[in-house]
Formats: C-alpha cells, sequence, structure tokens
RNA sequence: GGGCAGUUAGCUCAGCGGUAGAGCGUCUCCUUUACACGGAGAGGGUCGGGGGUUCGAUCCCCUCACUGCCCACCA
C-alpha cells in the first residue's frame, strides 16, 4: 500500500543507507560496459555543505545516475581537501579559546600536527554525511583524502620530478605577503578591494640646497609661462611608511620638468639617506608630480624598476607586518605595526616641514582572501612552478577539443588567464599540508628527494662524506596536491586498474569561481604527467544567489542551509543561525527582522528531492541561480503530484506484467501515451547529453504533470471502472509500464521518491529485478509513437479545452451538465466523437454529445478543425455575452487573417520561403478564414434572435 | 583600463531565424470517488533603445544605454 503522504524523512536515509549497503555506489565489473568517471571537487575538511555544494553534487549525481542507469561503469570518486590555511586556523582557534596558554609555536611543529590530524578524525569531513543525505552516490568506499599516504607519495614524486625538470625552482622576489597568517599566498588568493585611502604629497629637498626651475603655469599649446624655484622634488604616496625603504625617485626620460636634476640626488627624509633621481619608462608624467619614489621590497611595479636599475632594496617590515627591527629602519619606528608607522611617518613628515598636502584617493587595496588583512608586498624565498611552460599543452588541449568547456563561453576566459599566467608560488609557511621535500646541506646546497634518505644519499654524492642536512620548513600550498586530484585519486603513481580505466576522466562539474584555482592546475598537472587531459568535458555551473540576487554569505545573515530545506528548520532557530555569524548588533537585528519578515513559519521540510530538482530545474547554462523558497514548494508539489499518481495507479490494480510489449496495446489513448512516452524519454536523453539539466527536468516535469496526470489518468478512468476486461487489463498494464517509465527518468534528479515508489509499486504483478538505482534506462524505438492515434488525441483535447474554455467565459456553472452537438462534421470526425464519447461528456461536464445536421437557435458555437460544435445553451446563456464573446474571437481570427494575407501576398516571401513554411501558413490562413465564416453566421444568428 | 555575461509577463527565469513559454503571484469558478502540496478557466509581453542583414529578427551583425561578474601596477 501507498500511504497518502510521501514522508521524506523517513524515506531518504532509508535509501540512501540500503544504496551504499549494496554496492550500488560501485563502478560495475563489466569490461564491455563503457566507464564513466567524475571525480568530486573536494571539499574542504573543514567545510560543510553550503547551497554551492548542493548544487555542484546534485549536477553530478544526476550525470552519474544518468550515466549508471544507460549502463555504464560509472565510478564517481569522493574525497577532501586538507585546506591548509582554512584548517590550522580552525586548529589555532581551538587552541585559543581552550585557554592553556598554548598556541602552535609553544606546542612545537610535530605536537601541533599531531592535534591537527586529531580534529579531522573527529570533526572533518562533516560534510560527507550531508553529501549522502543529499543522495550523492559516489563510491565511498574509495575515499580519499589530499594528506594521505597515496596522495602524499603523489605530490611527492610531483614535485621532486618538476624540481628535476627544471619546472620548479627556488627563487627571491616579491610575493603577497600575508601578514596574519605570516605566509605568501598566490595571486589567485589576493582580493583587490576599492578602499577610501589618502594620497600623501611630499617633498624630498635635493642635495647641498640645489634649485631648479620648474614650470607651474602652462599656455594652451602646453608651453611653460610660469615657473617657481624648487629645491626639492615632489613625490606622491599612499604608503607613506614605505618611504623608509625608497631606493631612488624616478621621472620619465621625457619629461622636460625635471631634466635639470635628473642623475642628482636628494635627501629621504627619516631616514636620512641620499637617494638618485632616476629616469625610467615606468613614470606617467600626466599623473601626480610625475615623479615616482621606488620602493623596490616592497610594491610589485617598483620591484621592477629597482631590479633594472640595479637599486637597494631595503625589506621594511618583519612576518606581522611590524617595522623590522634592521639598521635602515630608524629607531623609532621599529616594532611599530605599518598601519602606526604610517601615522608617524606622516606626523614626522608634517614636522619636519615637508609634507605638501593630503589628499583623499580611492584606492585599491590587496587584501587575503582568508584573513581579510592587507596584503604586504614582501621580499622573500619562495618556491615557484614553472606555469608558463606548463600551460602550453593545457592551454592547446583545450584549442584541439580534447577538452571542452560547457557552455564554451568559459574557454575564453581560461585562455586569457592560461596565456597571460604568472609563475605559481607553491610554497606556504605553514605547518599543515605536505612539506616540501627539500633539503640543504651545510653551504645552503638544494637536495630535492622523495625522502630524506634519498637526500641523504645525494648529499653524500656531492659533500663526498656524510653531512648534517635540515629539511625545507614550508609546506605546499593546498592547490598543489589538488591539482593532482583526477590522476592520484585514481592510484598514481601506481598503474592501477582505475587509473587505466577510468583516467581520462569524462567530466568535471565545477563552478567559475574555481576555473583558475583548480580546473587550469589539474589540466597542467594532468597533461604534464599523464600525457593527456584530465577530463573530456568541463562543466561549469552558476553561482546560487539569494533571491535578491546577493551572494549568500554567513556575514550577511541570506544563507540558505541545504540541510534546513531538507529537514525544515523552525523560526527560532534559523534566526539564531542567521544571527550568530553577525558581530555587529545592529546588522543582526536587521537580518532577524528579515528572516521573521521572509520565513513567518521558519522552514518547511521540503526533503532532498525537492531541493535536487529546484537546483537542476534553475541551472540553465550560464546565468547565476537566485534561489527562491517559493520554487522549492514547486517542485515538492511536484513529488507529490508524482506520489499520487502512483497512488491512483495502485488503487486501480495497475501492475507491471513481465512479459508487457509497449506495441500489444489496441486502445488509443494506450498508443498514444505510449508515444508520449518514447518522445518524454528522447527529450531526457537529448537534454542530458547537451547538459541542459533545466531542459531535461523541465521535459520530465511537464510529461508527468501536463501528459500523464492531466490527460492520461483522466482518460482511463471510464476504461478502468467499464466492463470491457481486456481493455482494462491492457490500461492497468500500460498505465503501469509508463510510470515505471517515469520513475527511470526521473530518478537522476529525484531518486528518493523514485526508488521508494519503485518499491511500492512492485507489491502487486511482477517482482522487480532489484532497486530502480540499477534499472535500465529506457531506449524506444520511434516507431512506437502512433501519429494516427496522436492526432485523435489531440482532436479530442482541444475540443475538451475549448469545451471547458467557452463554458467558462459564459459563467456556466461549473456543476452543470450540458449537450454538446458536433455539427456538419465529416463521418471521420462524427466517428470519432461517438468513439470517445464518454471521455468527452467526462472532462467537459457535458449530460450528453452527439452529432447533429444543425445547430439549434441560441447556440453557443466555436469551430475545431472546420466543423462546428455547438452547446446548445439558449436560456441558460444571455446572449449579449455569447455575441460579445464571438466579436472578440471573430476579431482576433479577422487580425491573424489580415496579416497572414499580407505575408502569403508579398510576392517576395512566397518565391524565397521555403514552400513547406508557405504551405503551413497558407492551410493555418484557410483553417482561420473557415473558423470565422462560421463563427460569423453563428453572429448572425444570434442578432436574429435578439 | 581590458574582458565576459545579461536586459523577454507583476516576480524569478526558459526559449531563439518562420503562430511569444514555464514556475510563482493575481483574478473567476470548483469539497468531480489519486492529489486543495489539487482541478478548470482567465488576464498579463511593441522580447532595453536605435540602425543593419533577411522574404521574414525576440533570435544573426553593428551601435548606444543600463546591470552584474572577472582580470589589471597608475605611484
Amino acid at each position: 500500500m501507498i500511504e497518502t503522504t510521501f514522508n521524506p524523512k523517513e524515506v531518504e536515509p532509508r535509501w540512501s543507507k540500503a544504496w551504499e549497503e549494496s554496492g550500488a555506489f560501485k563502478p560495475k565489473a563489466d569490461p564491455k560496459a563503457d566507464p564513466f568517471c567524475i571525480v568530486i571537487p573536494p571539499p574542504n575538511v573543514t567545510g560543510s555543505l553550503h547551497i554551492g555544494h548542493a548544487l555542484n553534487n546534485t549536477l553530478q549525481d544526476v550525470l552519474v545516475r544518468f550515466e549508471r542507469l544507460r549502463g555504464k561503469s560509472v565510478l564517481w570518486q569522493p574525497g577532501m581537501d586538507h585546506a591548509g590555511i582554512a584548517t590550522q586556523m580552525v586548529v589555532e582557534r581551538q587552541l585559543a579559546q581552550a585557554g592553556a596558554n598554548e598556541d602552535r609555536r609553544s606546542l612545537g611543529r610535530e605536537e601541533f600536527l599531531k592535534r591537527v590530524w586529531a580534529w579531522k578524525e573527529e570533526s572533518g569531513g562533516m560534510i560527507f554525511n550531508q553529501l549522502r543525505r543529499l543522495g550523492a552516490s559516489c563510491d565511498w568506499s574509495r575515499e580519499r583524502f589530499t594528506m594521505d599516504e597515496g596522495l602524499s607519495r603523489a605530490v611527492l614524486k610531483v614535485f621532486v620530478q618538476l624540481y628535476k625538470e627544471g619546472l620548479i625552482y627556488k627563487d627571491t622576489r616579491l610575493v603577497n605577503w600575508d601578514p596574519h597568517f605570516e605566509t605568501a599566498i598566490s595571486d589567485l588568493e589576493v582580493d583587490n578591494r576599492e578602499v577610501q585611502g589618502h594620497f600623501w604629497h611630499f617633498k624630498y629637498p635635493l642635495e647641498n640646497g640645489e634649485t631648479y626651475e620648474f614650470p607651474i603655469e602652462h599656455d594652451e599649446a602646453g608651453n611653460p609661462t610660469a615657473w617657481e624655484t624648487r629645491n626639492y622634488i615632489a613625490i606622491a604616496t599612499t604608503r607613506p611608511e614605505t618611504m623608509l625603504g625608497d631606493g631612488a625617485v624616478a621621472v620619465h626620460p621625457s619629461d622636460k620638468r625635471y631634466a635639470p636634476i635628473v642623475g642628482k640626488r636628494v635627501l629621504l627624509p627619516l631616514a636620512d639617506r641620499y637617494i638618485p633621481i632616476i629616469t625610467d619608462e615606468y613614470p606617467d608624467p600626466t599623473f601626480g608630480s610625475g615623479a615616482v619614489k621606488i620602493t623596490g621590497a616592497h610594491d610589485f611595479n617598483d620591484y621592477k624598476v629597482a631590479r633594472a636599475h640595479d637599486l637597494p632594496m631595503y625589506v621594511l617590515m618583519d612576518t606581522k607586518g611590524r617595522m623590522a627591527n634592521a639598521e635602515y629602519v630608524p629607531a623609532k619606528y621599529r616594532g611599530l605595526d605599518r598601519f602606526e608607522a604610517r601615522k608617524q611617518v606622516v606626523a614626522d613628515i608634517e614636522a619636519i616641514g615637508l609634507l605638501d598636502r593630503i589628499e583623499d584617493k580611492k584606492v585599491n587595496q590587496p587584501f587575503g582572501d582568508r584573513s581579510n588583512v592587507v596584503i604586504e608586498p614582501m621580499l622573500t624565498d619562495q618556491w615557484y612552478v614553472n606555469a608558463g611552460e606548463l600551460a602550453k599543452n593545457a592551454i592547446a588541449a583545450v584549442e584541439s577539443g580534447k577538452t571542452k568547456f560547457v557552455p564554451e563561453a568559459w574557454t575564453k576566459t581560461y585562455y586569457n588567464w592560461m596565456r597571460n599566467i604568472e609563475p605559481w608560488c607553491v610554497s606556504r609557511q605553514l605547518w599543515w599540508g605536505h612539506r616540501i621535500p627539500a633539503w640543504y646541506g651545510p653551504d645552503d646546497h638544494i637536495f630535492v628527494e622523495e625522502s630524506a634518505d634519498a637526500a641523504k644519499r645525494a648529499a653524500k654524492k656531492h659533500y663526498g662524506k656524510d653531512v648534517p642536512l635540515r629539511q625545507d620548513e614550508d609546506v605546499l600550498d593546498t592547490w598543489f596536491s589538488s591539482g593532482l586530484w583526477p590522476f592520484s585519486t585514481l592510484g598514481w603513481p601506481e598503474n592501477t586498474p582505475e587509473l587505466k580505466k577510468f583516467y581520462p576522466t569524462s567530466t568535471l562539474v565545477t563552478a567559475h569561481d574555481i576555473i583558475f584555482f583548480w580546473v587550469a592546475r589539474m589540466m597542467m598537472l594532468g597533461l604534464h604527467f599523464m600525457k593527456e587531459a584530465p577530463f573530456h568535458e568541463v562543466y561549469i555551473h552558476a553561482l546560487v544567489r539569494d533571491e535578491k540576487g546577493q551572494k549568500m554569505s554567513k556575514t550577511k545573515g541570506n544563507v540558505l542551509d541545504p540541510l534546513d530545506i531538507i529537514d525544515g528548520c523552525d523560526l527560532e532557530t534559523l534566526v539564531a543561525k542567521r544571527r550568530e555569524a553577525i558581530t555587529n548588533k545592529k546588522d543582526a537585528d536587521l537580518v532577524e527582522r528579515e528572516t521573521r519578515n521572509a520565513f513567518p513559519k521558519g522552514l518547511h521540510a521540503f526533503g532532498a528531492d525537492a531541493l535536487r530538482f529546484t537546483l537542476a530545474s534553475l541551472a540553465a547554462q550560464g546565468r547565476d541561480i537566485k534561489l527562491s523558497v517559493s520554487r522549492i514548494e514547486g517542485y515538492r508539489n511536484f513529488g507529490t503530484k508524482l506520489w499520487n499518481a502512483a497512488r491512483f495507479a495502485q488503487m486501480n490494480e495497475c501492475a507491471v506484467w513481465d512479459e508487457y510489449d509497449p506495441r500489444s496495446p489496441e486502445q488509443t489513448v494506450n498508443r498514444w501515451i505510449i508515444g508520449e512516452t518514447v518522445k518524454a524519454a528522447a527529450a531526457v536523453t537529448r537534454e542530458l547529453e547537451a547538459r541542459r539539466f533545466n531542459e531535461a527536468a523541465g521535459a520530465i516535469y511537464k510529461f508527468v504533470w501536463n501528459v500523464y496526470c492531466d490527460w492520461y489518468l483522466e482518460f482511463i478512468k471510464p476504461l478502468l471502472n467499464g466492463e470491457d476486461e481486456a481493455a482494462k487489463a491492457e490500461t492497468r498494464r500500460t498505465a503501469a509500464w509508463v510510470l515505471d517509465q517515469i520513475l527511470i527518468l526521473l530518478h537522476p534528479f529525484m531518486p528518493f521518491i523514485t526508488e521508494e515508489l519503485w518499491a511500492k509499486t512492485a507489491e502487486y504483478g511482477a517482482k522487480r529485478n532489484g532497486m530502480l538505482i540499477v534499472e535500465a534506462w529506457p531506449r524506444f524505438a520511434d516507431d512506437l509513437i502512433d501519429a494516427n492515434a496522436e492526432a485523435e488525441i489531440d482532436w479530442m483535447v482541444r475540443l475538451i479545452e475549448e469545451t471547458r474554455s467557452t463554458r467558462s467565459e459564459l459563467n456556466v456553472p461549473a456543476g452543470a451538465k450540458i449537450p454538446l452537438l458536433l455539427v456538419g462534421a465529416d463521418a471521420a470526425t462524427q466517428l470519432r466523437l461517438e468513439r470517445y464519447q464518454d471521455l468527452i461528456d467526462r472532462m467537459a461536464r457535458l449530460d450528453y454529445s452527439t452529432s447533429a445536421d444543425a445547430a439549434p437557435k441560441g447556440s453557443v458555437t466555436f469551430v475545431i478543425d472546420g466543423a462546428t460544435i455547438a452547446l446548445p445553451l439558449e436560456g441558460v446563456v444571455d446572449l449579449p455575452t455569447e455575441a460579445a464573446r464571438l466579436v472578440k474571437e471573430i476579431g482576433k481570427l479577422d487580425g491573424e487573417i489580415a496579416k497572414m494575407d499580407a505575408k502569403l501576398g508579398n510576392q517576395a516571401f512566397t518565391s524565397k520561403a521555403p514552400e513547406e513554411v508557405v504551405e503551413e501558413l497558407r492551410e493555418r490562413r484557410e483553417d482561420a478564414a473557415a473558423s470565422s465564416v462560421k463563427l460569423k453566421h453563428a453572429l448572425e444568428q444570434i442578432k436574429g434572435l435578439g
């Protein structure tokens, strides 16, 4: 028995467990089955499921279940990322909260790492259970972790090989330094934000009190007309504290204003050093004073200039962004935070009369994407990957079509970045991660090997004796190990059967914000080490935003937690959760008010299927998703609709038969619904193959609701209640068979409810072979579509719709049974009416229907395929209302006819447009004209009566 | 400063050279024996503006406007 309501909370976890335990998530062993493989974008070990994950994994699961049903040997490879900074941050925070005066440094590296591992074992990977709730059918038995033994070996091997090939090297250059985490980060981890800042104008006095004439007024031609005598050069800066590290002042070689003093020296105030005035192409004479202070160690542009001119570089700060304890930093600033030092420098410059003015200015400032502190360009030693070299093949693989982006528009983004790629800084001054396999000898000679022993051997060979070695302290960027994901998770460097079978993987599903971080790196490393691009297809999906189009974030208090959508969440809990992440009380109050407004009853439990179907339906290519709860509700209703259809089928003993042949039915409605099923199956298949998830979801939705439920189930009611036992049996089997096809086609989107119904509908009739998840996807021959059945049912549907519409427009009470007369129809049409009389009467709520020679006076009429339908309603409907309706209809028709005539009268159209287009238009014109004539006739009659 | 999207019904969005669609919302009517998380019906759009290509443009091209995102060193 199918209960009256579907209870996702009870059903969903039950099937998650059953599927996994049955081994259905494992790739099937059949060597003839085509492989299909997706590697999951590994969530952070610290992560919990957010709506973006829900979308990402829903789409992957739709594909994976689809291909599994199609009989492929499917592997969805799950795993997690160790997430260097994020994880280290979590554990450090935990240490801080625990009191006990412990921190990372007081514990020491080894002990700290022990704590991180302990944390990982206890709290890491929560997200996987959440993904199970979503229905994700990963092969959980193959779960991997970027820091597990196998993947760590892969990392070592890759690093060593790249080093030996010269593609990894150590270099001293400016990096983005995060003073909060005290580590270098890559360009991608820097977030440039425009903030309100200042532009400080300083005067640097010329050496020995020298002076020059500086033009201050110009005529229209730009020639100077007035000068003033200056004993200084004016510079402007947004970062005054860095002036202590200036190595020169640069002007453009063409800048005549400064020509007299080029090559001379100025006094660097506060630092009490003399620095030269040099020329370089870099300064823009039209911007500011045209003179730029050059601080090679703290600015990326200045760095280039300083290198070119061999200027000294002064590292002004320590790892925390405090002014360094160095002899070139005046004692009074040492140890000051850089922002404190800035104030002090400005004050001191002003005190000695060298502050010209301060200007308000919007400036672009770099922030660490995790720390949210201002990034400091710092001159340090780091390890780099020669990305420019590796990018060549990665670009070629996409150019040649070996790897395709879907939607294709992302190809450009990929090229644009890849073609301008910078060396990738892969070292991080953290503890949690893969330690760089580099060892230093006493003279700092570097030995890069896969193990300490190997390094020792190499050192012995190099020095001719055993020497003490010390390993590099740094770890690798997290993305270095995730860049190996498509092959490391399959067992590389071992040549495993999985690697052979599933590499290159089929499709990568990810969001566009991660193309550079991850996709690009996998392409580069996959091609280099496997000689083949890691995936055939990269499907880029949208970002999920809230109803207003804003990015969801905890600090904005607008997040929708997928688990709350699945399980429901009462208002108070929801409010508390949203307030939690907001520090400012005023903002929190606002969020609370908005939340109470938007969800007065909290969140209803919609179940995973509804969430999945919603996300798939909204996943149109190339557009971000605005998620609204009303949409989710609508798709929950869809599930209920299906549930009730199945209940109806079961109540009417519609059971599946082993030997059912979709060619066998004789009843037109059955032949028709089989044809419709074939079309729906083809549409879902086609759209899923083209990765148009929204179209695929829409196709099955329409078929279930607007075809199977709205029409077919209504059509078969008379048959199911009738006396014709053969027709009844045929109909029961057909209805059950179509429902089965629906369950299969819908399963990738709504796995739980379909699997539950698959089990429930097997209570009568033939036994199932197994769970739905391992069924066979339908593949039908087109000749199952019966064109005659299609035409007949289509005629009937239009007749019923027109009748209903006319009744409603004329305010005929819904309960009133009225007669219907088919006037002047040909024999075939009359036969149709006879055959479907029961159905038509029932669905159009008729007293009776029959053919007639003429419409009785005062009838309401409409036209279908040239035949007049008359509803004798004299006395029920008032004549002016009917006349008005007719006038409106006629007006519409005549308007269309006029348009079509104009087109058909156009010689250019009839001669140049394809024959079938012209022909179709002619037919439409004739139909409309015939209808118009008949309606006009009816109108005349009514007028006659009035 | 470059690049990429988008602008279609009240809202959220599909569609895409040949009769403008869906969901939600709105309005009518309906306790019809699967379903009120339902059924039936209705209203609502000069497809951002302007050019062009075409027999024909919401769809292709150009241009403008606005919105969003990404990248970028103006000190």
